[in-house]
DNA sequence: TGCTGTAGTTACCCAAAGGTGAGAAATGGC
DNA sequence: GCCATTTCTCACCTTTGGGTAACTACAGCA
């Protein structure tokens, strides 16, 4: 495949992204709805809240210990606070099965399958753009 | 105006973010490159980078005090930081004008542009979606 | 003479994020 | 009777993020 992305997003939506690239500079923004949308992105955008947003939309339904394998690096606190918390903002169904040992599955709603989609571009830019990335900090690195 | 986004965002990038709540789900990628692009998004989506790169995306040209007025609660050490790595990056350029007292300039890069293009799509679905997730939570809360 | 303004740097400190390891509860298998 | 399994919670501790305040250099201005 020439595009590992390719088996990530629909084509659609990788299409869709690459008009990004050229836009226009915009004015201002109501700074009432501004501050709210902050508020949730910041929610939103933290390391583990996106790795697993993504898992789970690769894999679709996952329980406890499997998310904590496939996202590395994680501990069990942070997995627990995370699923939680997406949980709470509606981005995933948590599944409790009353058998013993207890079995918990996680999976995303429409919601969460729409903010994995929203995030497209941003994986479709870093992709694309980590060779220039690199580069300009080598550069700035070299610098006197 | 109907969309306080559309402010912001050039008509097009907004119309190309809206394809983005159907799409398919995704099958494996290469780890390698995913480890790559989640360090460089966990880099690039910290809330000050964020919100300068948006500033900028916004004014265009401007010098440290008046980016320090404009991102509310940013400290000097933090702009100091924030800016110095997103030039490092390359996403904006530094000019300095030896006159006293100093003077300072900032701008997006191309690169700069590309990636506030890129986070568009997320800034539509936080808007659309900021009153489903406030309802998410109020049920969350909610429950016993 | 001394105050003002810009764009920082540095040292010190606090609070929050996050890691580690223990325990809990219930049941099936040895 | 005891151990493993699973999905957590809790207590403790370290690391990091980030705030505050002091200090610099030089020119203009009163």
């Amino acid at each position: 495949m020439a595009n590992p992305l390719q088996t990530r997003f629909a084509a659609d939506d990788i299409a869709q992204a690459e008009h990004y690239l050229a836009h226009e500079p915009p004015t201002d923004i109501d700074p009432r709805i501004e501050r709210l949308v902050n508020e949730l992105i910041g929610r939103i955008a933290d390391k583990w809240t996106l790795l697993v947003l993504e898992l789970l939309e690769e894999k679709g339904t996952l329980r406890f210990t499997q998310i904590g394998r496939q996202v590395e690096g994680i501990s069990q606190k942070m997995l627990t606070q995370t699923l939680r918390q997406m949980e709470r903002d509606g981005l995933l169904t948590r599944t409790v099965h009353p058998v013993v040992p207890p079995r918990v599955d996680y999976a995303l709603t429409p919601l969460g399958n729409s903010l994995s989609a929203a995030f497209c571009g941003v994986w479709v830019w870093a992709e694309r753009n980590l060779e220039t990335v690199e580069a300009a900090r080598a550069t700035f690195d070299a610098r006197d």
